[in-house]
DNA sequence: CCAAGAACTTGCACAGAGTGTAAAAATGCA
DNA sequence: TGCATTTTTACACTCTGTGCAAGTTCTTGG
């Protein structure tokens, strides 16, 4: 790692960020999770060492923990990645809109191969491993702190002030549960099946998961379409 | 710990299990928690160690590790004794009745001062600490499963069979993520204050949090009763 | 282009977590 | 009481996570 990149003629500097130092380290970053996955993947969880994921990645195991906290660390930036991706859909969707439906909006433009499959795979590696549960968790749980945060901002701007703190909690703890609720129920029955059918099978658990919460899970009427 | 429990002359055996050996251990395992959450308040989160806890607990290193897998562990049983009696009120509720219903009744049970204190002393001690966040979300987690795992045996038993894993999985996510919603704010604005008027808004909290799941969240009508 | 300084990497050392193992102590049972 | 079973304990060992100081690489201003 980091031996004198050969020094590609940079003959654009898009506007500020992108200096030398920041892409090493996003390469770095990157380098690191994807030696973990792939050691992961090839020896199985909890059979293999930090030492193992730092050679991989070609830097000292010092230089690993500068990066992350923890095996686990590294292996959730892949959830971290998917979740960021959804709330930053969130954050897309017009104020005036209800939070149900931004957030049936935001979810769906989830299912798509690219964005799933990471998560899939990470999905089913980590099955098995108590450990690594617990960081999915934490990443799940981070995800609805921000979430929390994105619907406070939305509503400051809408209705000015004094909102209820604890609808907006729940709310944004549903959301979140019955999101994962969905992924769980398609891991469930299609593993890591990313056809398309599976996929329109992932939109519509989310689409129903946000239409059981809006309806307030009224136990009649089964909910909507298709279910094979 | 351990050195040959004064033999009292055992007048009643009742039934069957608790043994000698079973008593021991469910007092040593008491013990070690309790040794935990008393360094927690005297040394704050994470300026103790295993060992110290053993040495206030009176037993090995080594044993504190056949109980626990790690510190966290020790200190979550709190949390853990305080969702099985949730889960447990849960379960005593009748079957035919509503689940929002059941989980309504068995959340406004836990609102009691004995029940709360150790619950309401450990999520004060362990605000600042990452480590002890990620046990209590587990142990959260851990409620879901079980409360999905009882819901679908009343389902079984009520209504025959084939009920939808979406269904169960988003709806008992979302209970526990309302009624955890309920008690961080509880917990926000009352701290560790254990009072008869605190409770009582704890309780109404409880209940409004799964009034807002049983509506569907309607914006409108900014739900119930005597907010502060 | 280059020197000074900032940011990053690395090796080293150390405290602590967790686990296997085998011997010793406690307990159960006949 | 004596033997079988379970539990505790000491010990050794690997791995984690962090502070520190010396070495590298990048940035910036002259």
């Amino acid at each position: 790692m980091s031996t004198t990149p050969p020094a590609i003629a940079d003959s654009k500097q898009p506007a500020t960020s992108p200096s030398r130092r920041e892409l090493n380290k996003a390469a770095t970053r990157q380098a690191i999770s994807d030696a973990a996955l792939q050691l992961l993947r090839s020896k199985g969880p909890g059979n293999f060492t930090v030492e193992d994921i730092a050679e991989a990645a070609a830097i000292s195991r010092r230089t690993f923990f500068n990066y992350f906290s923890s095996t686990e660390a590294a292996l959730a930036s892949v959830t971290h990645g998917f979740l960021d991706n959804a709330l930053a859909q969130f954050r897309l969707r017009p104020a005036d809109e209800p939070i149900l439906e931004s957030a049936r909006a935001a979810l769906v433009q989830l299912a798509d191969p690219m964005t799933v499959a990471p998560m899939a795979e990470l999905y089913s590696l980590a099955q098995s491993n108590p450990q690594l549960n617990r960081s999915e968790l934490e990443a799940w749980d981070h995800c609805t702190a921000q979430i929390i945060e994105a619907a406070r901002e939305r509503f400051a701007r809408t209705s000015g002030g004094e909102l209820d703190e604890l609808y907006l909690r729940a709310l944004a703890g549903s959301v979140i549960s019955c999101g994962k609720a969905a992924m769980d129920v398609w891991f469930a029955q299609h593993g890591a099946d990313l056809s398309a059918k599976s996929l329109s099978k992932l939109r519509q658990l989310l689409i129903d998961a946000m239409g059981l919460l809006g309806s307030g899970f009224t136990p009649t009427a089964n909910l909507s379409t298709d279910r094979h």
